[in-house]
DNA sequence: AGCGCGAATGTTAGCGTTAACATTGAGGCG
DNA sequence: CGCCTCAATGTTAACGCTAACATTCGCGCT
């Protein structure tokens, strides 16, 4: 902070003169500030000739329209916050790529910002988007902390949760992950396995429970019965930890994603257990590389392009006063590869 | 009355009641406006009990203050921007992620946009990040054109320049690639290979360039005839592709990156040739997931914590008007794993 | 007691833009 | 041929904040 001192030595002008203004454009091309301002916001009751010599007066000078001041006299800054968590895994980095792509294309401006789960860093970056003025806001929400945060302070931005599993369909969209789960367990179960289980991502996260408890009821369903979930933090690591801890006789094991599952092989081949000829393993998202595993892995894909883009048009709805999409959980698809195959004793 | 206008019907006004501002909290306060923003600015001037009072009424109105109106009065916005490339792989993910947390600790903002690599949307992110009025830029340029619409903007704010291997160390910093190359080759030639292939990632990057001219020059050093070099675009796609391009008689491979090996690998295994014991191979990067490929990945490590933390202190020097800090390439290291064995024969 | 001084606070004038209203001037028409 | 109209443009006043300067007031000093 700018400390008690007289000075004030602002290090920004060094570059002496300020950008030009407005006034300077209108200036040079003999109108008046507001005709400059017309010609920029498209205005129609601009003569032609007109409009010319403002725009070449622009290009002259090198002038940029002051955001800050617009947004103060609209009041309204077009811009979309997006709430994203601070990690590099697949899903969330190509639904924020999507979001962006749908935003700026929309004519918005995508302001991402990336935040650990720990409350303080969350009401941070929110507090930061706020700041920014943003119309609306994406928040991919992946545990209850982030929409406790949200309630909390009462936005009146119309906002839409990803990956929540909330289930108001026009404040949220995600992929129907328990019918990705079901699907997964199902496949395996078809194949002939029996002795399915299950390697959970962290408990506190929302998609994790829903593959968790998508497992178990499709092993009741099936008149089997659940064994013991392992518990991940979705890195490949906590996969190879897992490989020791997968009961003997499984002979199928059900991941609650990609890195869990190539950590998983790699572990079981640590112990002398092939994939899929031992035991059958099959992920969750589809990451690009899972096709290019040894064995390339059985998994099901999300398409977290739709959910960015739609995420999007919606919002977009909203700001410009319509009403919000609804839109109906997405379908995971199933991708068969080769690490999952009937069971040796079937 | 409020609203004698006709029609207007902006869209956002729904909510009516407008956000408070610096006269409603100073009013409820019983001070002036200018009173609220000494005390949201920190100076020492105010006693504390007109703080506690300030402060009180900043929380019972839920007030936030207005960053244009602040902006635009300040003629600063404590933004930096960040310019990176439209991708999920591993290393711009988390050269950004470091450069948010570094901006963040430092009270400045980052402001993130990707881009793609064609020219207008190189320019539209400049200029989003321009309209922004960020006080500094990072690029993470891995391509000379964004070097270009850099200069030809002409930008009057601090910029550094990430792997884009300029030599300038005030304004770039990068892992030294040739360095890393050099690394790997040699390890491969040090395991008994003569006979080694480079993969390469896209003509136009920096980093491909570089690394495949130091395997050019590694091998030349070292007496042996450098192979015909196979250009890939970094997927494991790529990598599966060049498995069948691969001389006959090459004993290893250094891939350009992780997620191309990867694919070779797998590539190879479906021609029926083993790694490492019918051919070497080696990537670059060290994704998380590299120790987990089946072999596990003999790679070389970057690291892009520091190289985004570094870019952010030396531009907030810059900013505060000190001198830029000056860095040197960083060092890789070299990460010996089980893709890479001594060749058959030797 | 009077004066000066500095701590604490108030008042005023922008920052660069847009919105609302005002003005100009040319053309149509009774 | 004056007046109305409308297209084109100009003028003025916010928007919410900070910087600079102005004011108040208590207190110590002579």
């Amino acid at each position: 902070m700018a400390d008690g001192r007289s000075e004030a030595r602002s290090p920004v002008d060094e570059t002496s003169r300020r950008s030009p203004t407005m006034h300077d454009v209108a200036a040079r091309a003999g109108v008046s500030h507001q005709t400059v301002s017309r010609v920029l916001n498209g205005f129609e009751s601009v003569r032609p000739v007109t409009r010319d010599r403002v725009l070449a007066a622009i290009t002259e000078l090198g002038y940029r329209r002051n955001l800050a001041a617009r947004t103060l006299a609209t009041n309204r800054s077009r811009a979309i916050g997006v709430l994203a968590p601070a990690v590099s895994e697949y899903g969330p980095t190509s639904t924020v790529q999507a979001i962006e792509v749908a935003a700026r294309t929309a004519g918005y401006h995508p302001l991402v910002t990336s935040t650990t789960s720990d409350r303080e860093s969350i009401l941070a970056s929110l507090g930061f988007l706020l700041d920014q003025a943003v119309e609306a806001l994406v928040v991919i929400a992946p545990q209850q902390r982030v929409l406790e945060a949200i309630d909390e302070l009462e936005l009146t931005v119309p906002i839409m949760t990803l990956q929540s599993l909330r289930v108001d369909s026009a404040t949220a969209i995600s992929v129907d992950q328990a019918r990705g789960a079901r699907r997964a367990v199902q496949h395996l179960i078809v194949l002939g396995h029996r002795r399915i289980q299950h390697l959970s991502g962290p408990e506190e996260l929302f998609e994790a429970t829903a593959r968790r408890e998508a497992y178990q009821a499709a092993m009741v369903d099936a008149g089997l019965a659940a064994l013991p979930v392992i518990v991940g933090d979705w890195t490949a690591e906590a996969g190879m930890r897992a490989a020791t801890a997968i009961e003997p006789d499984a002979t199928a094991v059900f991941s609650g994603n990609d890195q869990m599952a190539l950590g998983l092989i790699s572990g079981l081949a640590a112990l002398g257990r092939r994939v899929p000829e031992d035991v059958s393993v099959i992920g969750f998202d589809d990451v690009p590389e899972a096709r290019f595993y040894l064995p390339a892995l059985t998994t099901v894909r999300q398409d977290f392009e739709t959910i960015g883009r739609v995420a999007i048009e919606s919002l977009i709805r909203q700001v410009e006063g319509r009403e919000a999409i609804a839109v109906a959980p997405l379908e995971p698809e199933l991708i068969v590869r080769a690490s999952t195959a009937a069971p040796r004793s079937g």
